[in-house]
DNA sequence: GCCTGGCACTCTGTGCGTGCGAGTGCCAGC
DNA sequence: GCTGGCACTCGCACGCACAGAGTGCCAGGC
């Protein structure tokens, strides 16, 4: 039906300006701007029907149309095109993040990047340890009863944990146990690490048992829990921007959440390097996003998520733009961890 | 004099009454809450002097004074007194950074702690890597031609370099690689760490003096580097308590700074672990920081210091508790690394 | 049947004048 | 050298009127 179309051209077309102006949207104001060759009379009549539809809202009685969350929605699901990066922004993404040391370095480069692309604030998580394998485990001898075990996974994450032993640790036996943890985790995944286990009791030297057993233990309660999941956060100062107009409340609450890392880990869990996830307001469910959006992707290969990345806005953003840019860079991110 | 001293006590009772209220404080407020003994006029003269030099000022005619950067000196240097924590205070340090499992979570808890007792932004320094020791060097060989360097401090840190190497390397030499980089640099400062390059590729094997040249190269150029101080941030919500009462433009400016690390870490340089340092407004001669303040100390021991940790609020702070809380803590702090 | 122009209505934001209150500076007196 | 009194200066809150934007509705035209 050719009204119900035009019904959408008029959605859409509210989505974009009052993205662009952040100034509630009126009939007047669209007819001029946009080629919907219909008077502003006939885009009122669309704007009650959209209105009792729920996608668009006054702020009062005179004044224009600002989108609800279900109108970005039916906006990012039905009406918005893939907008591509443009050069200078593919070019950007490269400089930014080759030449990075480690894998800190390139995190970080990557938060600040997404910021800076999106004018937003970007998170980017650590790659989960539970889908990263072992690549090395060290061990340090550093008091008598006392090793400090270090983990280097695959994904150039290292995490290390100090080891309280019963009873006193022969230095000699040191090489050994290393030799033997390695042997028996290298190249397994963190999240398959426990099977491994009994196996290697099993195999150990007697001498060595007790030792390997505290050691593995360690391992398993503290490395592989997903409380281990680590964030970087990024661009904050995004948010101090049109803050008033934006964020109804203060903006605090919504630091406060993006401190709390959990919150954000939590929306993380879900996401996957093949589809752009948003979450638009209230469906965040979690009261300090409701009036922000949540736009990610996870970045690593199809066959394997390393993690989660994304950015935080006002739910009035650019979400063709910044769908692009949080996937051009998780793609980025995921060609360069899994090339080292 | 007895005036002089009178007027000090009314330039105390101003800062103490403006950080509480934050309002401008009139001579009348002045001479009800404190025991001035003397009246409001005479109040008034006194502070026609302070104003005159310029300890304080007042925002416009018919308001009350506030403490200028001078005046807010002043109060610090010689009108305020330590202000010891409350028991529940020490105990929610104890509390709260006992049970920390790596250096990691240390710095994490220990800003945490900091934002919550001074309810200001918290900064913590990682234990700077040329005053650390290196604990251990771990050579894991990833690659054909590729090695990952880990290196371990005695303070906790762990940091990892990829090292490439011009020839191919033998899997086998690793571990001699290995023996000999840790007799050389265990127990050494980083800062003194170039010094033992020389005697290292002497006395190195004739099959390994390549890869130890390339090894060190990569330790020193890397790792040595002042630009490897890394920072923890927490608390930034705490900024968007009273924001537009306590800085002027937005708080921006200071947001890009605090993620600018570089000019907090600026900041830190000067710390030391005996005294506590406060800057006020424009002493920080950063554009962004006029008008904040920023409290810091070292931590680690008095013969070492290892790093700092700091708050920074709005001018109009109270500098006594701020000063207790990051002193307190940075002590706490110092103890839990010296341990480890 | 749908679109359009016109019109009355509603509401917010703004500018202006006023009164109030807080706070000051100054002066004369103790 | 302190104090009470007094005139003065502002900023701020309030009330009010007005302009402007935007809407809903209705009658007429294609």
């Amino acid at each position: 039906m050719a009204h119900d179309e035009r019904r959408l051209e008029v959605l859409r077309a509210i989505v974009q300006d009052y993205v662009s102006t952040n100034d509630p949207v009126g009939s007047k104001a669209l007819a001029e701007r946009h080629d919907l060759g219909v008077s502003p009379a006939t885009i009122r009549n669309d704007m009650a029907v959209l209105e009792e539809q729920g996608y668009i809202t006054q702020p009062h009685t005179s004044a224009g149309r600002v989108p609800t969350d279900k109108g970005y929605r039916l906006f990012v699901d039905r009406l918005s095109a893939v907008k591509p990066l443009s050069v200078a922004e593919r070019r950007a993404i490269e400089r930014f993040l080759d030449g990075a040391v480690d894998l800190h370095d390139v995190l970080g480069r990557t938060v600040r990047l997404l910021a800076q692309l999106t004018r937003q604030v970007a998170v980017v998580q650590y790659p989960t340890l539970s889908r990263s394998a072992v690549r090395h485990l060290e061990v340090v001898h550093v008091a008598a009863s006392r090793l400090l075990l270090v983990l280097i996974t695959d994904t150039g994450r290292v995490e290390q944990r100090v080891v309280e032993s019963p009873v006193e640790v022969d230095p000699d036996a040191v090489p050994e146990l290393r030799t033997l943890l390695n042997s028996a985790f290298s190249g397994v995944k963190l999240a398959d690490a426990g099977d491994k286990v009994p196996d290697l009791l099993e195999t150990a030297p007697s001498h060595l048992r007790g030792l390997v057993a505290t050691v593995s233990s360690t391992l398993m309660e503290t490395l592989v829990e997903p409380s281990e999941d680590r964030l970087v956060i990024g661009g904050t100062a995004n948010l101090a921007r049109g803050s008033a107009l934006d964020f109804p409340g203060t903006m605090r609450p919504l630091l406060e959440a993006l401190e709390e890392q959990v919150v954000v880990l939590r929306l993380m869990g879900e996401v996957d390097p093949t589809t752009v996830l948003v979450r638009i307001g209230e469906e965040n469910a979690h009261e300090a996003l409701s009036s922000a959006s949540f736009v990610s992707v996870g970045y690593g290969s199809s066959e394997r998520a390393l993690g989660g990345l994304g950015i935080v806005g006002p739910t009035r953003m650019d979400y063709p733009g910044n769908m692009a840019a949080v996937r051009a860079v998780a793609r980025y991110v995921g060609h360069l961890l899994a090339e080292s």
